[in-house]
DNA sequence: GCTCCTGCCTATCAAGTGTTAGGTTGTTTG
DNA sequence: CAAACAACCTAACACTTGATAGGCAGGAGC
């Protein structure tokens, strides 16, 4: 029962074989990462691969792109559901707990994306990076929110703490993944360092 | 005048090996770097390499400790220069600009230690780690200086707060290296935003 | 029943990989 | 001058890489 139909196998195909590869990407990197090893964990021969791909490039391309995009969604979800007059430390705490939280849970895309961005063919890397930006702008006007709170401090531009933040939070892949009840600890440990930095509030 | 004596080539062959390769692992990665590319960017063949060093993880292993090294040396001087009671917004705005110069100015080394450290060999990041450990550690202590000073808040532990810290000071090599004039700007924005947040001071 | 198409496999290609063995300089040492 | 050594080169090794061409099973559509 639930055969799949002949036109879908072709999509789960094409998705088994991407969900092996970001996970190779994340862990092995990029250039060490051969078609071989990803069409053997997908349970195919090398050529095969190239009936659903035209590359190892597209390969890498569309695992960098589901990579942001899900943490994008996730984090403009998440703070599209807050009512509009939320404070800006709840904006700010939403926003961080959706991030990590796609960042760890939501699977080996969106480490990969932050582990091998950097060792990308260049050309790769700038197909990919309008995505990237999106992003970066997203959280640029979730800071602009803030601004309108008149709560975000004026003398470093949002462009800074944008890249600042995110920085920091996806450092967080380094030091491996912990499990969720931890997770959310971790975040809201983060947006407190975010918000009222890492001193006590009376100095 | 000045020529080299022989028993300094070597030494000095060595470094522009190891230059050129810290070059190259940072802007290529490690796996996608052969080591005919090393030899060719250092004026040899890549036989000749096998006569410095004793395989490809060799070099690779001295460019990561030399990297973590650069900075841990220069963040230790600043900080052991200060007076011993200069007060935790100096202590951390020295750490900070030291750190960032170093990462920035000190060369490949450093930029290359952040990028490709995730996609090495395994045995060859068990036998980097000590190293690292050790700069986390001096980190640590210095939040100790600041905690001594009771300016620390105490709901996060210190080890969360320094791998926060080098997490998002390390991921802004990804910027771009600025102007050093600019940089210096830079280090002092996310001193800031470290030690009061990015909120606004009254809220 | 025949054809067509999907989805995969086999076999192979040229190019590039880390590594090694042995040779060739030129300088240093006895 | 001869032996020794340092520093490099040449040529090759076994292997892996991304990619291609052609084949083959089996369900779909007429």
């Amino acid at each position: 029962m639930n055969q799949p139909r002949v036109q879908e196998k072709e999509a789960t195909s094409r998705r088994i074989i991407l969900d092996c590869a970001a996970r190779l990407f994340r862990t092995e990197g990029y250039a060490a990462t051969s078609l071989r090893r990803i069409a053997a964990a997908s349970n195919m021969k090398s050529g095969s691969l190239y009936y659903h791909f035209a590359s190892k490039e597209e390969i890498i391309t569309e695992v960098l792109n589901m990579g942001v995009q899900r943490v994008h969604d996730e984090v403009w979800r998440s703070t599209a559901e807050l009512p509009p007059d939320a404070d800006s430390h709840t904006l700010v705490r939403t926003a961080v707990r959706a991030h990590l939280a796609a960042l760890h849970e939501l699977g080996d895309y969106s480490s990969a994306n932050v582990r091998i961005y950097g060792q990308v063919p260049e050309h790769v890397r700038n197909a990919h990076k309008p995505i990237r930006i999106a992003y970066e702008d997203l959280w640029i006007a979730l800071l602009g929110r803030c601004v309108s709170q008149g709560s975000l401090r004026g003398d470093v531009s949002r462009r800074f703490i944008s890249t600042f933040m995110l920085g920091a939070m996806n450092a967080s892949l380094e030091w491996g993944t912990p499990e969720s009840g931890r997770l959310q600890q971790m975040a809201d440990d983060m947006a407190e360092l975010f918000l009222r930095g890492i001193m006590t509030s009376n100095q």
